[in-house]
RNA sequence: GCCCCGGUAGCUCAGAGGAUAGAGCACUUGACUUCUAAUCAAGCUGUCACAGGUUCGAAUCCUGUCCGGGGUACCA
C-alpha cells in the first residue's frame, strides 16, 4: 500500500532504535490525519507503539520528534502527551499522494497472497411477490460488497438463489387460478412481478376470510393461531394439494408454476438492470432443494448425525442445542437444503471463502448451518461467513406487507428519478436534451437511494424517512456526484480557455494552502480505506470517506480558483490536484456501484 | 427463561482503548455581476441508558441493572 515516505522512514529508524523491542512482520506505521483542532497534517501516536517497542510512550515519542526534526520532508514536528504531530512540506505531501494518481488508485490492490476467490450469494427473492425496500438494502449491499472485494482485487463470483417453489408460491398461483381470468402481464400492462404479488395479495384476503368464518362458525377454535388452523380451511387444503400436485409433477400445477414464474423472473430482470446486477449465476430452489439429503445420509453412515427413535436425523450442536436435519417422514428442512447447496457452491466455483448476505434474524441459523459443515469434515468450513444486515424500518414502524406498508423497489426507484428528474429540469430547462435529463435523472436518483442504504453500517437496524431520503443535500450521493460534476466542469471550461496541465512538470509546491494539503492528504488515504473496508466487509466506511473527500473538495473549490488562478502554473498544479480528486471520487462512487453524471 | 444485537445532540446516524466525542438533518445568520448555491461560512445542540470495575487513559474492555429489537420450529 502507499505510504508517506517520512512515516516508512520513522519505521526503519525505530527498528534500529529500539533493538530490544520485538516487531511483528513486516512492521508497519500507519500515520492518521491530524485532527480539524490540532496543528499538523499527520499525527504519530506512540501510545500505541509501547508494546512492541518495550518502551515508555513519553520515550518513544521523543525519539520520534528527534526523528522528524532532522527529516527533511517535515517542516515542523511537535509532541504533545505522547502524540508527534507533523506538518510535511507541499513537496512531500504531493509526492506521496496524488502526484501519482494512477498508482495511488493501484495501490489499494492487495498483494496477490492476500486475493481470494469469494463467492457472493444475495437477494435471494421469493418468486410469490415483487421486492420491496428490504430486498433494495440486500440487493445494494450484495453488489456493492462484490464490487468493493473485486476491487481490492478478489476474484467474486455473484450468485443469486431464488425461492421459486414452495408453498407460499402456491399461494399466488391458487389466487390466479381462482381469480385470475386468464389475465397476463401483456393484457394487464402491469409488471409480472407485481402481477403475481397481486394474487399473492389476493389469496391473503381470502384465507382471512376464511379463518374468520372458520372461528366464528367454531368458536372453540377461535385462540388457535393462523398456522395451526391453515389446514383447517379449504383454501388452505387446496393449497396443501396443490403443493403435493407438484411435488408428484402434476402437469397442469407444473404449466402454471412455469408460466406465473417465468413472469415474475422478467419483472426481476428488470429490477436488477436498472440496480446495475448482474449475477454470475442464479441457483432454483425448486432444483436444488432436495440437494442435502444424501450428505445428511452420507453424514449419518459416518456418525456426524444420528437418528433419534422417531425417525428425525439430529445433530448435537452443543450450546446452540439438538438441530434436526430431516424430519421423521424423511423430508428436508431449510437447513439441509443449505447444506447441499453449500456443497454445490462449492463444488460449481471452488470458493476460498463463500459470504451470504441475509438478515441478522438468520444469525443463530447460519452458525449452526457453519458448525455442521464443519462437523461433516469440510476443510473449508472455516472460510463460510454470514453477512448479517438489520431490517428497514419506517417511521411508522416495521414494513408489514400484511398490512400494506411496505416501500415497493420499482415505486422507491422511480419516485427517487422524478425527483432528480424535477432537479435537473430546474437547473438546465430547455438547454439539456429530454434524453440527456433522463439519464442524469437516473444516475443521480438510484445513487442517492444506494448511497443513503450503505451509508449506515450493514448491522444497524435502519429507519427510511422517506421524507427526508428524498432529499439530495448534506450527506448524500448527489452531494459527492456534485462535486464530481464540478470538476468536470472546471475541466470542461480550461479546454475553452486552451488551459492545459502536464502531469510530468506540474510544480505541486505552488499549492501551499491548507484547503489544497488537507486534500490531498485526505486523498492519500483513500486505498487504506478501500482496504480496511473490504477487511471489514463494511462499505459505510467507504461512503463516509467520500463524503469527507467531497467535502475537502468544495472547500477547496471555495477558496481555491483554478481557472482563474493567479498564473497558468498554479493553474495547472490545481487542475491536476482536482483531476486527482475527481478519479478517486469516481473510482469510489463505481466501487459502491453508483455512477457519476457528467454534469448535474 | 436462555442466546444475540443495540441504547451517543431535538431527529437520523458515525466513532469500538487515545487528544477538547463528530457529521447530516432541523433551527438562526451570512455568501450567487465569481470555475455550477444539489455549494460554502458562522452559530446553537451532549448525564455517550444507569451503577460498579480494569487502565497512565474508557462512549469504546469486564460485571451487574434498566429499556428496545431479534432469535430460541420436524417454518423459510
Amino acid at each position: 500500500m502507499n505510504s508517506f515516505k517520512c512515516i516508512t522512514q520513522l519505521a526503519d529508524f525505530l527498528q534500529q532504535e529500539f533493538p530490544q523491542a520485538s516487531f511483528p512482520e513486516n512492521w508497519t506505521i500507519s500515520a492518521e490525519k491530524c485532527p480539524p483542532n490540532m496543528d499538523g497534517d499527520l499525527t504519530v501516536n506512540c501510545f500505541r507503539f509501547a508494546k512492541i517497542l518495550r518502551s515508555s510512550p513519553d520515550k518513544i515519542a521523543d525519539k520520534v520528534l528527534e526523528f522528524f526534526n532532522q527529516n527533511s520532508d517535515v517542516d515542523k514536528a511537535e509532541k504533545i502527551k505522547a502524540f508527534v504531530n507533523i506538518s510535511l512540506s507541499p513537496s512531500a505531501i504531493y509526492r506521496d499522494s496524488v502526484a501519482d494518481i494512477d498508482s495511488l488508485l493501484q495501490s489499494s490492490q492487495l498483494e496477490d497472497a492476500g486475493k481470494k476467490r469469494v463467492l457472493i450469494e444475495y437477494s435471494a427473492p421469493n418468486t410469490n411477490k415483487p421486492q420491496h425496500l428490504g430486498h433494495v438494502r440486500n440487493n445494494t449491499l450484495g453488489m456493492s460488497l462484490a464490487s468493493l472485494l473485486s476491487r481490492v482485487g478478489h476474484d467474486v463470483i455473484q450468485i443469486n438463489l431464488v425461492n421459486d417453489r414452495g408453498i407460499h408460491i402456491c399461494k399466488s398461483m391458487l389466487a390466479y387460478e381462482r381469480f385470475g381470468e386468464g389475465i397476463t402481464p401483456e393484457l394487464s400492462g402491469i409488471k409480472g412481478d407485481h402481477l403475481v404479488g397481486d394474487f399473492y395479495v389476493k389469496y391473503n384476503s381470502a384465507l382471512k376470510q376464511q379463518l374468520d368464518d372458520l372461528r366464528s362458525a367454531k368458536p372453540e377454535l377461535a385462540e388457535e393461531n393462523d398456522e395451526k388452523l391453515f389446514l383447517e380451511t379449504e383454501i388452505g387444503q387446496a393449497t396443501q394439494k396443490m403443493l403435493q400436485d407438484w411435488e408428484n409433477g402434476d402437469e397442469k400445477v407444473i404449466a402454471l408454476w412455469k408460466e406465473m414464474n417465468s413472469w415474475v423472473f422478467a419483472g426481476f430482470d428488470q429490477t436488477y438492470k436498472r440496480m446495475g446486477i448482474k449475477f454470475d449465476h442464479t441457483y432454483l430452489e425448486s432444483e436444488t432443494y432436495l440437494l442435502g439429503k444424501d450428505i445428511v445420509a452420507e453424514g449419518l453412515a459416518r456418525g456426524v448425525f444420528t437418528k433419534r427413535p422417531d425417525g428425525a436425523v439430529t445433530i448435537d450442536l452443543g450450546k446452540m442445542g439438538e438441530k434436526v436435519v430431516l424430519r421423521s417422514d424423511g423430508t428436508s428442512v431449510y437447513i439441509t437444503q443449505d447444506i447441499g447447496t453449500t456443497l454445490k457452491k462449492y463444488s460449481d466455483y471452488k470458493p476460498e471463502e463463500q459470504i451470504w448476505v441475509v438478515g441478522d434474524e438468520q444469525i443463530l441459523h447460519f452458525k449452526m448451518l457453519f458448525e455442521i459443515m464443519k462437523k461433516l469434515g469440510y476443510p473449508w468450513a472455516n472460510d463460510l461467513h454470514h453477512l448479517a444486515y438489520g431490517m428497514v424500518n419506517l417511521p411508522s414502524g416495521k414494513m408489514k406487507s400484511r398490512e400494506g406498508t411496505v416501500v415497493d423497489a420499482d415505486e422507491l426507484f422511480d419516485e427517487m428519478v422524478n425527483l432528480s428528474e424535477e432537479a435537473c429540469r430546474e437547473r438546465y430547462g430547455d438547454s439539456v436534451s429530454a434524453e440527456e435529463i433522463a439519464n442524469r435523472a437516473e444516475t443521480i436518483g438510484m445513487g442517492a437511494l444506494k448511497f443513503m442504504l450503505l451509508k449506515f453500517n450493514p448491522k444497524t437496524t435502519m429507519m427510511f424517512d422517506p421524507q427526508a431520503s428524498v432529499k439530495f443535500e448534506g450527506d448524500t450521493g448527489p452531494y459527492v456526484q456534485y462535486a464530481c460534476a464540478r470538476i468536470n466542469s472546471i475541466e470542461r471550461k480550461a479546454v475553452e480557455k486552451g488551459l492545459k496541465f502536464d502531469a510530468g512538470t506540474i510544480n505541486w509546491k505552488l499549492l501551499d494552502n491548507n484547503e489544497e494539503k488537507t486534500l490531498a492528504i485526505t486523498a492519500f488515504f483513500y486505498p487504506k480505506v478501500l482496504q480496511d473496508a473490504a477487511e471489514k466487509m463494511d462499505c459505510s466506511a467507504l461512503v463516509d470517506y467520500l463524503l469527507e473527500l467531497a467535502k475537502a473538495f468544495n472547500r477547496f473549490y471555495r477558496e481555491c480558483p483554478v481557472l482563474a488562478a493567479e498564473n497558468e502554473d498554479l493553474a495547472g498544479a490545481r487542475m491536476a490536484l482536482c483531476h486527482a480528486v475527481r478519479n478517486i471520487l469516481t473510482d469510489g462512487l463505481n466501487t459502491l456501484t453508483i455512477e457519476v453524471p457528467e454534469a448535474m
